[in-house]
DNA sequence: CACGAAGCGGAGGAGGCATCTCGGGTTAGA
DNA sequence: TCTAACCCGAGATGCCTCCTCCGCTTCGTG
């Protein structure tokens, strides 16, 4: 928690808060933490402000607007992210961590749909996150590249397929969680068997479809 | 087009249009079908006034709400998917049968978000689309069965999971469909790989990846 | 042709929802 | 004690969608 880097998204130039500001400020994260895991982009500052048992005016002199928040929310996971990349690129069998990254980057989307749409959607001015993935970035074309060279990633797989990967998890995910909440597994796996050069028997998926009467539930709550 | 069964949508109870309204009917259906299979249910009744050169009253008049509309276009769509599920499940080569129905089935879904949406959402008192869904269901278990019977199809697919198939490749078309209309072969490409029993090479890919430019700016496009 | 029923149009009411402001009351902490 | 910083939440603002209403137009029958 108390990392060493300066913390961006409250400038060294600015004087510290009061401790009750600050209190609020640390109740407003949390809740929009568990907020914008739950339902993204689409929570607003106002339920922030309910969830956090604060005035929507204190959220707002906290941060100017939903951008500010989603900013200082998500630049660190993003990095999260690259670690993990980083480690997997690093591994000393490629393949493998290939794989570790798609599993735990798939584990933190589904987990986090405001992750999802930071990911998988640009917002104009997020500078913080936009530098972050340009970060990720070539983490993850070095892991493509290594995975490849291995034989064992199939030929034709480019970095970019990643971000398809994920919104379809992300779109599984989105679908199914309340009714099912593991159920991307599944479909991850049937996706990581297409990616392996290597021919093989398709390997056991983690979790059996939905029967036919929870995927009815599903389909209810959809409403588009 | 005139076909035999009763036109469930005008019920031969009531009267038949007066020749100018039945005109502006057709114009109604043709504009709502351009604009749901782009927008699907996001459509707005008076979009689809506007883009048929027509009034707001004009449409409520013969569609009493949305909801109308949608059965009114979309049962026989859904009936569309039967047939070709039917086709499918009397192919000679059942797996043959099987992938046609697939591929088939991703192009009307991602040629029409609106089919999409009725196909993975339930909306109350839907009951003709109910319906045509309840016609598609054993059909398709049927397809499977068949294709399983082969041994091409691997042993852990259920029927069930057509349905996250379709939503996964409804998310990549509804994300890429601006910048790379067909993208959505590819990874349906890719699904189909993981669905054979058999061992193989991966099957080339019909559409390569997206380049990290076209990928920016569908994120840039995607606001959520 | 004339007349009544059917149809047309589109402004705008009703309702909802998200963003953000404002100003009076409260509190930390020097 | 005193003041700058803070808190609050009603509500202004703006946007959207759904749907109605009613004066005017058109069809097509007698």
């Amino acid at each position: 928690m108390g990392n060493m880097t300066r913390d961006s998204s409250r400038p060294a130039t600015t004087r510290p808060l009061r401790r009750d500001a600050e209190l609020n400020r640390q109740r407003i994260m949390i809740a929009a933490r568990e907020l914008f895991s739950e339902r993204g982009f689409e929570t607003t500052l106002d339920d922030v402000a309910h969830r956090a048992g604060l005035g929507v005016g204190t959220v707002y002199r906290r941060f100017p607007n939903k951008e500010h928040l989603i900013e200082a929310m998500f630049a660190e996971r993003l990095d999260e992210l690259a670690e993990l990349a980083t480690q997997a690129a690093h591994a000393p069998d490629p393949w493998a961590g290939f794989l570790d990254f798609l599993w735990r980057a798939a584990e933190l989307i589904t987990a986090d749909r405001g992750l999802h749409d930071v990911m998988t959607s640009t917002v104009f001015g997020h500078d913080q996150v936009a530098r972050a993935k340009d970060r990720l970035i070539p983490i993850a074309r070095d892991l493509v590249r290594r995975a490849k060279d291995t034989g064992k990633l199939r030929a034709d797989f480019a970095a970019e397929d990643f971000a398809l990967l994920f919104k379809m998890i992300g779109a599984v995910s989105a679908y199914t969680h309340t009714d099912a909440p593991d159920l991307w597994r599944r479909y991850l796996g049937l996706l990581v068997d297409s990616l392996r050069a290597e021919p093989g028997p398709p390997s056991p998926l983690p979790v059996p479809a939905m029967d036919a009467e929870t995927l009815q539930n599903a389909m209810a709550r959809c409403h588009r």
